[in-house]
DNA sequence: TTGTACGCGTTATCAG
DNA sequence: CTGATAACGCGTACAA
């Protein structure tokens, strides 16, 4: 026999179809112990593996959840897929992914695509842009923001605490003897992330009356060291302290530093987001906000399985879910680039 | 109307179900511009959308393309991954991903989940240790490998020209005046790249009368650490060349140098496989052996796809597929860790 | 060129 | 506790 059936199945072992399809989703109504016994064993010989097709044709139901990913080679992402895979696969259900690479275009596609396959649900980091289509989405299936909002509202986040996290490195500068401190920004990064961590940065210091700015640098590189180096000379033996508000813009300044030589200017202090591996290595070690992206990948497959029940569960329009923001706090590492 | 089916698409445009259908495929029997039209606004004033799942039923044909990465935290594999991810949907297909996270047991449990799933095809980077279920999985369908291969052979791969790159790297130390060679390597990856390169390694060096060796870094950062330190120390003085042979080695290696000072011990001569972000920062540029991941990326969906193609266009056992290897030539970066 | 009718493999309903 | 039967929505011979 080429593929077996559950008819098949059931035929061996001299059961209905009905039952068999009982033993393969164990549904109430318990069976006689002597013909789950006989069952289980005919599965085991032949190796009969259900046609996905065919339940989700009568059940509506994948067990597939859609995944949309900004920018993959941001180690965030590759750690949050990571954790999604896993916390899906403990559920049971597999990850479809797209990678939109900050292209909107390509997003709108990934998202109609994802969806027209029959994901259960999405998980969207956006890249922006699609905020009308991604409430559109919201509104005919379960969706998750992941790390970044969309204008509308309406629609579950979940991500870091970004405020306190920039409070936290503040703080690691404040004590390390910063007088002055920047926040380093790129000016094609207009994601709600920066805008929100750009605020908290103003807000801090205005709350304890240090002095300091946002300084965006230019995009493409040279500018944007150019702009960067200004900024460090213009500062010169004032005690400067400069928060990179990603990884990237990290390795910018990694690099524009590196012209300076190898280790940092005298009072010169760094602290940056997002862990990457280089990290602790750089400058004897960058004191990092991380993230903690296990934890906020298990609350998001969290959260849209939540979701997922209610709307196979629910007949009519009953029991619509609030939407919902999730924080999961990071924590700082504190390493040399911020001691004293 | 809840959901649109193609009844009911056909019976707004006046036409069969079976007309719409041929629409949706464009399937030969050309029909009249005008029923053609007719079809074309109705779809596209109700926004019908086919169900994925019905059309799987029927056809056995998802337009999915499992993909199983060892290692996401490796950015050749997160590049791989973007690569894929737009060469799929290039053709119209959608990616199931799983991460294996180098575990063998989350390997064979995602083969069978994204089998059962119903892909068309699969893409394995393997992390080892389930040969046998990978062949077996390329007997039942489509499978193509990703940098790693398996023992029986007998599977497509997609590989870069290791052997190539590490006569690179090696003429890169050769140039910059290196007498002694040493590839690090670390104890726990014994993955089949690793031994490519390792006795391309070992017969360059003959080649060319070269003295040298292969230096197995222990696992467990402070061991490997030391005997790196060791080995560097033990060649002080003889114009030393390491190469790291992944982009984790190298990581480490930099650690223990960092020990040493900021910038590199006299006549210390670096390279290493994998373009990391960073590559071009640490020790103002380190040489690098660069494998080209999109086409990489592009040469595995499409020989995927022509295995895809013969499985459902042939009837019987015929036109079987012989295996093949494929390599992707990369390059060598050049940079100042290699310079005289 | 177009329509009719059947079946893909599974699950839900209802009766026994 | 179990079995018969009817859908789920679409593709495709075959007939017209």
């Amino acid at each position: 026999m080429a593929q077996m059936r559950i008819k098949d199945i059931a035929a061996e072992a001299g059961v209905s179809p009905a039952t068999v399809s009982r033993y393969l989703n164990n549904r109430p109504g318990q069976m006689t112990e002597e013909t789950r016994a006989r069952i289980a064993a005919v599965i085991e010989r032949t190796g009969y593996r259900p046609r996905a097709a065919a339940r989700n044709l009568r059940s509506s139901r994948t067990n597939l959840i859609g995944v949309i990913l900004a920018d993959i080679a941001n180690p965030f992402s590759s750690a949050m897929l990571e954790g999604l895979s896993s916390s899906a696969a403990a559920r049971g259900c597999s990850l479809m992914t797209a990678i939109s690479g900050n292209d909107p275009a390509k997003e709108a596609e990934s998202l109609v695509r994802l969806i027209d396959a029959g994901v259960d649900g999405l998980v969207v980091n956006t890249c922006g842009g699609n905020d009308e289509a991604i409430a559109a989405a919201a509104g005919r299936l379960p969706v998750v923001l992941l790390d970044r909002d969309v204008v509308d509202g309406g629609v579950d986040l979940v991500t870091s605490n970004n405020r306190e996290l920039v409070a936290g490195l503040v703080d690691a500068l404040a004590a390390a003897g910063s007088e002055r401190l920047c926040l380093l920004t790129e000016a094609s990064d207009d994601s709600p992330v920066r805008r929100e961590r750009a605020e908290a940065f103003a807000d801090e210091l205005s709350r304890r009356g240090l002095a300091g700015e946002v300084v965006t640098l230019a995009d493409g590189g040279a500018t944007g060291v150019g702009r960067l180096d200004e900024t460090i000379r213009g500062y010169a033996g004032k005690k400067l302290g400069l928060i990179a508000v990603n990884g990237l813009v990290f390795l910018r300044l990694t690099e524009a530093l590196a012209q300076l030589g190898p280790s940092l200017p005298a009072g010169l202090k760094i602290a940056t987001f997002d862990d990457y591996p280089w990290n602790h290595v750089l400058f004897g070690g960058v004191t990092t906000a991380a993230q903690d992206t296990l934890t906020i990948a298990e609350r998001v497959v969290e959260r849209l399985s939540e979701r997922i029940d209610v709307v196979t569960t629910t007949v009519g329009e009953a029991a619509k879910l609030a939407p919902k923001r999730i924080e999961i706090p990071g924590h700082i590492e504190h390493r040399a680039s911020t001691s004293r």
